[in-house]
DNA sequence: TCTTGACTTGGAGTCACCTCCAGGTGATAG
DNA sequence: CTATCACCTGGAGGTGACTCCAAGTCAAGA
């Protein structure tokens, strides 16, 4: 597969496939004769790992090292599984804080849906509680 | 409350609080007879709801605008609920996101587990599904 | 009175993460 | 045969969100 058909697939420019590739993210995709990457199925699955990883936050450096141990065979099973878990723990902290601002959203948004009904009972306060 | 105090309370550095200030995030802050910042109730109110804001992502732009329109009183408030509910909406869906990216997570921890418990059976399957 | 320390301002620097560009190569269509 | 097009490389530029800095002001304590 070309890189292209690539970025078509995943939704991820050329350019950024290629700056993957350049810091060390992706290892060296092998090319045709003339120079052009050709993305075997272990390149596209690879890809697509740090498309998931990289749409939840997790940072580049933490994948880079991660990759890197992949590389280096079995004997970094341990390390990268702790790498797992460590993001994975991070992770869990991230979601609880979105749902604490989504409930806060929530609300707002109910609270600003009673001012425009006109629930004039609730206004005053609706407001108050609301605009600040 | 000065701004070591706001800092302190909140986990925003000094720096920052200046910075929202500057770009209209927050409102002109105060000032005593010597030119230095002291935070009212409502503008802590709003320091808090910026953090929580923040820490889920959504972007200062639309924050600014959202908090500019708050100040253009009563009239705005149709918008900024409509603001608020496509924030939530992409909020939503970034939870989704997250959410997916933690199962894969799950999973891959999962089947290193096995491989380190060493239930050979299952090894070189398992290292096909996750090492790449 | 002098010094210390927290504060002020405007502007510059930094960081993560892309994104764009110039200049060049090679395969394919007209 | 030449023009187009997708691709290549290395390097520069851009964006969002801070973060740091220099130079200055003021209040309070030794």
């Amino acid at each position: 597969m070309k890189i292209a058909e690539v970025s078509e697939k995943y939704g991820i420019s050329p350019d950024t496939l290629r700056y993957y590739e350049r810091i060390g993210l992706l290892p060296r995709v092998n090319r045709s004769e003339s120079g052009v990457r050709e993305y075997t199925e272990l390149d596209l699955r690879r890809v697509e790992f740090i498309k998931c990883m990289r749409s939840a936050g997790l940072p580049i450096e933490v994948l880079i090292d991660y990759m890197q141990l992949i590389e280096q065979g079995d004997s970094t099973i341990e390390t990268r599984k702790e790498i797992l878990i460590e993001q994975r723990d991070l992770l869990l902290q991230r979601m609880q804080q979105l749902q604490k601002t989504l409930d806060v959203l929530n609300h707002k948004i109910e609270v600003y849906e009673k001012i425009i009904l006109g629930k004039e009972k609730q206004m005053v306060q609706a407001v108050v509680a609301i605009e600040e």
